[in-house]
DNA sequence: CGGCTTTGACCAGCGC
DNA sequence: GCGCTGGTCAAAGCCG
């Protein structure tokens, strides 16, 4: 989709080894590369780090304003009745098997497969309309971790598990127990294709905030780079003198970088767009 | 003891 | 009517 290349955000992939980090950190500064280079103090380092830091965030903001246009155009699509455009896996599309029941409840038309993709562009635009919102959410996980456990912020009660027919993997239903008026149900199934993802089906919408005290997993977590205790001047002076103890930080920094999923998001869209261009 | 998970039973819609 | 399927219920058990 063009508007979101055009807005992807700003992920340099023309890294190269021989550059290094002072070139990420220090872009378009070669006075402060150089000084990195010969002895990073600790002064810097912390200097580095709220610069990633801030990076992080403003990639964040973008991935969100993203996301936001991202839904934007896609009920404007929807609108104009576009096959095609909001098809497939990146969440947002209506699974037929979800709606089975409310179709046969409404004497809607049954489709032919089993298969989500085939369904009639029509009918599900119909379906849109009278339908509790449903998006979908894939989530990689280990695939030896049975648990169909997919971490979204809120608090959700296990109401039932069943095997389906087009999936070995059963299924989970789950309601949200946060509020008992909640509407929102939520059902949850590895992928039969890719057993390390689980697709999380969402139907309905929150009529409520996310717990305080249960952050949106990792969602809008600001990486914890965990460099331990900054106040001491012994540790400055041991950073200063350990190459090792300095090389470990950066790759905790980096570590941290990569388990972050706002990086994660802003990193494939830079490398589907480089791929796709 | 309250909240959650597990799991078999049950229900409704559909095709044959 | 019967069997299949997806979705839900609810009793029992577990756990902090």
């Amino acid at each position: 989709m063009e508007v979101e290349r055009s807005n992807r955000p700003s992920v340099d992939l023309n890294l190269s080894i021989g550059s290094s980090l002072s070139l990420c950190f220090f872009p378009g500064d070669p006075q402060a590369a150089s000084d990195y280079q010969q002895q990073p103090p600790i002064g810097i380092l912390k200097l580095e780090l709220d610069r990633a830091s801030e990076e992080n965030k403003k990639l964040k903001e973008t991935v969100a304003d993203m996301v936001n246009k991202y839904s934007a155009l896609r009920s404007q699509v929807s609108r104009l009745g576009t096959p095609n455009a909001a098809n497939s896996s990146d969440g947002g599309s209506v699974s037929p098997a979800t709606n089975l029941k409310r179709k046969r409840d409404s004497g809607g038309e049954k489709e032919s497969t089993s298969s989500g993709d085939e369904l009639n562009w029509n009918s599900r635009v119909r379906e849109d309309k009278m339908k509790p919102k449903i998006s979908k959410l894939h989530v990689r996980t280990d695939p030896s971790d049975t648990r169909l456990v997919v971490k979204d912020g809120y608090q959700w009660r296990k109401y039932g598990q069943k095997v389906t027919r087009d999936n070995p993997c059963p299924r989970a239903y789950f309601r949200c127990s946060f509020a008992t008026s909640c509407p929102v149900k939520k059902k949850v199934q590895r992928s039969a294709q890719d057993t390390s993802m689980l697709v999380a089906t969402y139907e309905g919408e929150h009529n409520h905030g996310r717990q305080a005290h249960q952050p949106p997993a990792a969602a809008n977590k600001i990486p914890a780079v965990e460099v331990g205790p900054v106040k001491s001047t012994k540790v400055d002076e041991r950073l200063e003198s350990s190459p090792e103890l300095r090389r470990s930080l950066v790759e905790q920094m980096a570590a941290s970088l990569i388990n972050d999923p706002a990086f994660k998001s802003a990193l494939t869209a830079a490398i589907s767009g480089r791929m796709l261009r």
